[in-house]
RNA sequence: GGCCGGUUCGUCUAUCGGUUAGGACAGCCCCCUUUCACGGGGCAAAGACGGGUUCGAUUCCCGUACCGGCUACCA
């Protein structure tokens, strides 16, 4: 048995990594780490024709911004290295001979063209225990012509399914699973191009990075039996790892799990980051550009199928390492919802002093263009608007009047009932302002309010022209702190002008 | 079609035989706020169905329905 935890995450390297897959990374993450255990992330690049360059860099980006680091890694290296199975490639082929000595696999030469016509001809055609014996294989042909074709033509290696045999195992989420071998085909396990299929990858590289706990998708289980019965045949029984068949991400609406596509319908993303498909050149954004922060993406995600039995729903990394447990997790798949998903993005905004804000805050401000000179006056309009942000983008529609003049000024909102009473105010507003040797908060809403009162108004009726005139619309922090914060100067600038085009 | 898995408010979920079935998101209402939010309070909303087992089932068992996954020389 093997005693030290070691968990993999062994995605093939064919795009953008979606919740899916950083959840399961997730999971592993966590029980390693809680355990004292070993995270390795395995690259499965078996199938060269599905190969996407850039998509292996591309998770390790996403690893990165998780703040879930793998131990070892293509990148990270390691002593089972190397972690790459297309470099693991010399490895497979004995085991799949040694299982063919042993009478547990068979070598098949049928063509992928002859495989097509049988399945065209015979609905719902499988080869298996029942069709094996009508085919092209060494189970059917005498041992000259195999000898021969074995030389001459291109074939694969097949597991031979027993007849009617029981396997069971216990799932660390599922409890026993079992099926029956009558009803699994007999799955190619080493292709013609001399790559094992994933089912003879996992279990030898499994096998010999002695990884003690499998977690993946649900996606998986129906070929667990053809994994557990290798690792019976090729005698490492002692050594299989427990498994965990994760419960999938749902699609919001309708049924079926989530995919790229829905995000794309229904306008919100589903992969970590942007993903760029470097044959369409076509970009699928992330929940990182659109504003999430790692600590929201990973505590909704660690949420979607788990919780640790109480109330509580925000958690940090280290905590959801201490308290999770895979016996928590649901059995039962989740549809994804956005709007939660956004909830515990504004939650984490919340929590986050602005220091921890600053960074992810500025480069929005920088994608708009707009340059932050001054970090003090930065620091302070962060903390006085976070709370009412849910996205990093937020910062920018709730702070931009901080750093440079409104836009376009909503002079239509105050037109109708704007009058020379309010504009003689406001004249006489920037004389006051202008005089007052101290520039507080407190001091320009009392100064505003006795000049008010002095004209005959009430504050009411001015409070919404001058947010306005600060502000360019009808949202924003106190009027008075904006004032406070942007200076005499400035806020003198914006009434001036927001006076100039009423007189237009 | 076959095999496997799943099924509590619209959504994510709590409950490990006895509860007015709890919380959160979304929705609606009110308060706060002379903006928009935040915040506070409230309303509405659920055990798929049928059989068992039991003094008692959301909870255990069986069946049905529905949903999902798999059924490639893809992972």
């Amino acid at each position: 048995m093997n005693q030290k935890v070691r968990v993999r995450f062994a995605p093939s390297p064919t795009g953008g990594l979606h919740l899916g897959g950083v959840r399961t990374v997730l999971f592993n993450y966590l029980f390693a780490k809680q355990q004292g255990g070993d995270f390795i992330v395995r690259i499965e690049d078996t199938d060269q024709g599905r190969f996407v360059a850039g998509a292996e860099e591309y998770i390790f980006n996403t690893l990165k911004w998780c703040g879930l680091e793998p131990d070892e890694s293509p990148l990270h290296g390691g002593p089972y290295a190397p972690y790459r199975q297309s470099e693991r490639k010399a490895n497979y082929r004995q085991y799949a001979e040694q299982l063919v000595k042993d009478g547990f696999a068979y070598y098949a030469f049928d063509t992928p063209e002859e495989l097509e016509t049988k399945r065209k001809e015979v609905a719902n055609f499988q080869y298996n225990q029942f069709t094996r014996g009508n085919m092209n294989n060494s189970l059917t042909l005498s041992a000259d012509e195999v000898k021969e074709k074995l030389v001459s033509t291109p074939y694969v290696i097949r597991i031979k399914m027993l007849e009617d045999e029981t396997v069971v195992f216990t799932d660390m989420i599922r409890g026993e699973v079992s099926f029956n071998t009558s009803q699994v085909d007999d799955k190619v396990l080493l292709k013609a191009d001399g790559m094992p299929t994933y089912h003879l990858a996992v279990v030898v590289d499994d096998y010999l990075m002695k990884i003690s706990h499998a977690f993946r998708g649900e996606e998986w289980l129906p070929s667990a039996p053809v994994h557990i019965l290798l690792w019976k045949y090729l005698g490492w029984g002692n050594d299989m790892p427990q498994w965990a068949h994760l419960p999938l991400i749902l699609k919001p609406d309708g049924n079926g799990k989530l995919s790229k596509r829905d995000g794309d319908r229904l306008g919100f993303p589903v992969f970590a980051m942007d993903w760029t498909d470097p044959k369409t050149n076509e970009t699928t954004t992330g929940f990182k550009e659109r504003g999430f922060l790692p600590e929201a993406f990973v505590n909704l995600l660690a949420m979607l199928g788990w919780n640790d039995g109480t109330d509580r729903e925000i958690f940090t990394l280290a905590e959801l390492v201490e308290k999770f447990s895979m016996e928590r997790v649901h059995k039962g798949g989740a549809k994804f919802d956005y709007e939660k998903a956004k909830w515990y993005n504004h939650e984490w905004i919340k929590e986050l002093g602005v220091g921890s804000l600053e960074l992810g805050v500025r480069s929005e401000f920088e994608k708009k263009g707009i340059v932050i000179s001054d970090d003090s006056l930065f620091e302070k309009v962060i903390g006085l608007v976070k709370d009412r942000c849910t996205l990093l983008p937020d910062f920018v529609a709730q702070g931009s009047f901080f750093f440079q003049s409104p836009a376009t000024i909503e002079v239509d909102a105050i037109k109708p009932k704007w009058d020379d009473k309010k504009n003689m105010f406001f004249t006489e507003l920037i004389r006051a302002y202008e005089l007052s040797s101290v520039w507080e908060m407190h001091d320009l809403e009392r100064e505003f309010k006795e000049l008010a009162a002095a004209n005959q108004l009430k504050p009411g009726e001015l409070m919404l022209p001058f947010r306005i005139m600060l502000v360019g619309g009808k949202f924003g922090p106190g009027v008075f702190d904006i004032a406070a914060l942007i200076g005499k100067e400035e806020t003198v600038k914006r009434i001036q002008n927001t006076l100039q085009l009423l007189q237009a």
